[in-house]
DNA sequence: TACAAATGTAAAGTTTATTTTACATTATGA
DNA sequence: TCATAATGTAAAATAAACTTTACATTTGTA
């Protein structure tokens, strides 16, 4: 699975602290996000969809290996 | 968080093992998550609300305690 | 009723998400 | 250039997802 949240974080003009604080995890984690070390559990996708006003789809894309 | 899995399971007639042959976790995994007993990843997510045809928002409903 | 399928549940184990702390590197603005 | 913010990264610890095995209960149906 990948992920856009660097470009939507971008977008919004946020840090990856401010996200993180946002909803609610550590820097860390959207930095590890970010870099795909790691699925996001589904409540933190739902968080960060809110956030950006998007479906969790168009941030959060399936990949064959998945 | 909640979800509606029990009731788009059913809408398409699929047994948990049926279900969980599906989206390739073990039938107690989806038994569980039924019963809220945890959150699954985003990857889990995704397929789920894949082979149901429905957005992620849909069957996965963010509460206030989250 | 009786049998089988489906569901519920539980415990132990493995894997993975997430935190915390800490430090190094990179970008940015005065 | 200097200072500071932002990002990358890493290791150890904890929490949580998920598996496997196993059995009990419920439900549907012949």
């Amino acid at each position: 699975m990948k992920n856009n949240i660097k470009v939507e974080r971008a977008i919004k003009g946020m840090t990856q602290e401010d996200l993180a604080n946002k909803v609610s995890v550590s820097r860390q984690t959207i930095n590890a996000m970010e870099a795909s070390k790691y699925v996001p559990s589904t409540v933190l996708a739902l968080k960060i969809a809110r956030l950006f006003g998007k479906p969790v789809e168009e941030i959060f894309i399936l990949e064959k290996t998945d």
